[in-house]
RNA sequence: GCCGUCUUAGCUCAGUGGUAGAGCACUCGCUUCACACGCGAUAGGUCACAAGUUCAAAUCUUGUAGACGGCACCA
């Protein structure tokens, strides 16, 4: 068989995600031990409006190699796909696509049609993630794929709503919540951004005191809102305006008379110490106002514009408009004191970045003090979930959930679950299961169910269990059972308040249980500029097309290999290099297939007598072992950093170049010790480079021998169901890595001074090597490699050097090597060359001298590590005593 | 305002007390029969700055400068 000469991974990617789907690799069920211990994962959901970006990308890499990865050491496993329904953004789109193509709004066509219109769009583009996540090779059950508005899952949000309701975690009331004027619905805090403006104005607006000739100045940054004051407030201890308290302003601009009243929360230091007061539009200013029971003026509509209450002249105008409008009012009546540029921190709707307006309006909400109390407990007492990096995240985690406010879960869209809540015509609220449940409990009055939906992540909240099958009514299930709590979640900074922690509480609260043990937050992976990326800033990166130009494979092991947990700009040439080491890969499989005896196949006996056999076993397991604890770990860049330098370094630049002439020259039984380690690394290699391993695991002889883990002996032959390297610590050979080292050492030696004295490569010279009687026997042992891979023409190894004054020389730390050049030598050039070998070597020596001639040192240093200097102390002394005399020699 | 992170080779980044690393780029040399997406050989860092702890600091402590993140406040 003959390989291509260079990877295409497109025809790889092609062929082999179907096959392994269709076989149902992908299932915990083709694990066929019944005492496999279980590994779960559920993905964060991916919302239906999106595609996929390099997060996602980065994400899915993280969780499908540690799937594959257990799948492979024979765990039963489960990495449940998904997405959520997004109500705003779906609905956004929907609305749009309505208004574009039929010029009509929700309201035009009514609840039911509007919602089959969401779900027609749902079904239309609601797959392209899902679509992109086969591409990735995401070796997620498809079969157990989830969507947040499933039947199950939705019974799941109104079951858990109405339980909390009874047992009084969520409420219904009146409270300034963050309104968005665009989207005409509530947002929670975490959906607010902030951005700041230098173009504010801070106005100072003059209220004349009733009964005095005499105004009260206060300053505000959002003039409209006096049309809804009720009260200016001052501190109680401001001498200022001591006698002004109890006294009333006569609000300019409306017929109304507002109270002055004192009040802790104002601050005399700032602005003219005295606060207007609008308890319908302001946070702070609605707690003043229950202090002193002031009327509640809500002065806007839910588009953003003003209403009625705010009079006749500013009905229907928008809230700008009216703005500068009160401005110029004031103005005209003389009581504009003056506008001062301001620096202004404005909240903004994180989706549609329209300014949030703080407003009065009755919502539901789920009290936090309990749930807070749940997450707490379960770090507290499990360490759960262990964040990794835990720092930072573990800190900022708790120290949110210690501050929490309570959690505004209506909002005002159609698209989402319904709030399972009855009012009648007399204020009477009734929450149920179901409308007929509802009914019953009113006794037959008339009743309409709350139009709102719950926040998407209210249900998102529930995804570790209501996924496997928990909806309420069924409360126990076998996935329930066997996966919950899941191993670890994957995810990113910016949703472990929105979801990670909800999901801990709400799985706790209802399923008793942490929802996973590890939580890994992801970096952000940054645009080239260095700045998250974004449509706005066109920085974004798109994983699709980096799949097309250098891989799947390659994105995803090279993503992998900055997933340290910190952030890091984007760099295609990081993917060009992946994309290197795939092919570098398939030219190995290609060189080790070229010469492949007939008789040869993977797998069997490996027992071997030569050094580098030794030396590549010993490596092999070394890396395996190491690999295993990084996975462990969750540390993939250092994961990735271990396959790279074996496959490259060891097997490719050494081991192949080693047994070259073995292998070309037919012989089966190197034949099939390469072919043995190969496979070993092709399966280690698996998790994080699927295509490509199963494309050429595929192509080697014998392999099914690697299916030995009895879980999935019914299985077809595949590399991800064949058993992971864990490595074998007996393999582990040091006197065969310190031996092979010295050859090395020797190779390298030789190879500089050919590229040093400009010698071409064509030109074979002899190398002379002196070691003590145990390295003379190993470099014996390798003469041949040493001779091919040095291009020496004849080897004289002995125990001290003979050779001619025209001679290079270098010295390693096992042996001393010389290269008579009688001809070739350019004396000034092997004198320069060896005048920087010592410097080098000296520099080190003075650094050690130094160190060791600190009687501190010696006396309090371990033994350990003095002794280590020493005897390295006294290899520079001899080696540089070699290299003098060589040089003196050449004089 | 509070909490936290980062600053290491030209670039992108590893490296948590004991001789500074990788990939790419650069320089030099190679159509060596797996691979030019390659092979071989070099060069390149007072680890942001300052002080401290220690026999020993890129690594621990404190401070300074710069970049950034989260939370709170914002009349």
């Amino acid at each position: 068989m003959e390989l291509a000469k260079a990877y295409d991974p497109r025809s790889a990617e092609e062929s082999h995600y179907k096959r392994w789907e269709e076989s149902g690799f992908f299932a915990p069920e083709i694990n066929q031990d019944p005492d496999a211990v279980r590994y779960s994962i559920v993905i964060p959901p991916p919302n239906v409006t999106g595609s996929l970006h390099m997060g996602h990308a980065l994400q899915h890499t993280i969780m499908d190699v540690l799937t594959r990865w257990k799948r492979m050491q024979g765990f039963r496993t489960l990495w449940l796909p998904g997405t959520d329904h997004a109500g705003i953004s779906v609905q956004r789109k929907v609305v749009e696509q309505l208004r574009k193509d039929e010029n009509k709004s929700p309201l035009d066509i009514g609840r039911e049609e509007f919602l089959q219109r969401c779900w027609a769009w749902k079904e239309q583009y609601g797959n392209t993630i899902t679509e992109q996540m086969r591409r990735e090779g995401a070796s997620v059950d498809w079969s157990r794929h989830r969507f947040t508005m499933d039947e199950s899952l939705s019974l799941a949000v109104r079951n858990v709503f109405c339980t909390l309701y009874e047992e009084g975690w969520i409420y219904r009331g009146l409270r300034i919540v963050n309104w968005c004027p665009k989207d005409k619905t509530v947002l929670s805090d975490l959906e607010v951004k902030e951005e700041t403006r230098k173009d504010g104005k801070l106005t100072y607006l003059k209220y004349p005191i009733v009964g005095m000739d005499r105004t009260l100045t206060v300053a505000t940054t959002r003039p409209e809102t006096m049309l809804g004051d009720t009260a200016v407030a001052v501190n109680p201890s401001d001498e200022r305006y001591k006698d002004l308290v109890g006294k009333t302003v006569a609000l300019p601009l409306t017929d109304r008379e507002i109270p002055i009243v004192a009040d802790e929360y104002v601050e005399a230091g700032f602005g003219t110490g005295a606060v207007k007061v609008t308890p319908a539009h302001d946070p702070n200013d609605y707690l003043i106002g229950e202090r002193h029971g002031l009327e509640q003026l809500l002065i806007m509509n839910d588009d953003g514009t003003m209403n009625a209450a705010a009079g006749a002249e500013f009905d229907g105008m928008d809230r700008f408009a009216a703005r500068e409008k009160v401005v110029a009012m004031f103005d005209e009546l003389g009581l504009l004191e003056k506008v001062e540029d301001y620096e202004i921190t404005l909240p903004i709707c994180e989706r549609c970045k329209t300014i949030v307006e703080p407003i009065l309006s009755e919502q539901w909400f789920v009290k936090m003090d309990e749930m807070r109390d749940l997450a707490l407990e379960l770090m507290r007492t499990e360490g759960s979930p262990h964040f990794s990096p835990q720092v930072p995240h573990e800190k900022v985690y708790t120290a949110w959930l210690e501050n929490l406010k309570d959690w505004t879960i209506s909002r005002q869209l159609w698209w989402g679950h319904q709030i399972p809540a009855w009012y009648d015509d007399d204020g009477g609220v009734y929450v149920a299961r179901s409308a007929e449940e509802a009914r019953e409990k009113a006794g037959g009055r008339e009743l309409r169910q709350d139009s709102d939906v719950l926040d998407t992540w209210f249900s998102s909240g529930l995804w570790a269990f209501s996924t496997f099958g928990w909806n309420g009514s069924v409360t126990k299930t076998d996935d329930l059972t066997n996966f919950l709590p899941t191993d670890v979640l994957v995810t990113g900074r910016d949703i472990i308040f929105l979801w990670v922690s909800r999901m801990m509480m709400l799985t706790k609260k209802f399923v008793g249980e942490t929802a996973f043990r590890d939580c890994v937050i992801t970096g952000t992976v940054l645009g080239k500029d260095g700045k998250p990326m974004s449509k706005s800033r066109n920085n974004g990166v798109d994983p699709i097309e980096m799949f097309d130009k250098f891989g799947v494979d390659a994105t995803r092991i090279y993503l992998a290999s900055i997933a340290t947990g910190a952030d890091i700009k984007w760099n295609d040439v990081g993917v060009e290099t992946y994309r290197n080491f795939a092919n570098k890969i398939w030219n190995a499989t290609r060189f080790t297939l070229l010469n492949q005896n007939a008789a040869a196949a993977a797998g069997g006996d490996v027992a071997s007598q030569s050094l580098a056999d030794r030396w590549i076993i010993s490596r092999l397991n070394r890396t395996a072992i190491e690999l295993n604890k990084a996975l462990d770990r969750y540390e993939f860049h250092a994961a990735v950093s271990l396959l790279y330098h074996f496959f490259w370094d060891d097997f490719c630049d050494w081991y192949i170049e080693l047994c070259k002439d073995e292998i070309n020259a037919g012989d089966a039984e190197a034949t099939e010790r390469i072919l043995a380690i190969l496979e070993t690394a092709l399966r280690m290699l698996h998790p994080f480079m699927p295509y490509l391993t199963e494309e050429l695991w595929q192509k080697l002889p014998g392999t099914s021998s690697a299916m030995h883990n009895p879980a999935y002996r019914n299985a077809d032959r595949s590399v991800m169901l064949a058993d992971f390297p864990l490595g074998d610590a007996k393999l582990i050979d040091e006197q065969a890595e310190n031996e092979m080292s010295a050859v090395i050492d020797v190779i390298k030696r030789v190879r500089n001074i050919r590229t040093e004295m400009q010698i071409s490569p064509s030109i074979k010279f002899d190398v002379h090597i002196a070691a003590d009687d145990a390295f003379q026997r190993v470099f014996r042992d390798n003469e041949a490699q040493i001779l091919k891979l040095a291009r020496a023409e004849q080897l004289v190894i002995a125990a001290i050097l003979d050779v001619p004054k025209a001679s290079a020389r270098a010295v390693t730390n096992d042996a001393a090597v010389a290269v008579p050049l009688i001809g070739l030598i350019d004396f000034d050039k092997e004198r320069a060359r060896l005048a920087n070998a010592i410097a080098k070597l000296a520099e080190e020596k003075s650094r050690l001298d130094a160190q060791l001639s600190n009687a501190n040192f010696v006396e309090r240093a371990p033994a350990e590590k003095v002794d280590a200097l020493r005897t390295r102390q006294a290899e520079l002394t001899s080696q540089i005593e070699t290299l003098n005399n060589n040089l003196e020699a050449l004089n």
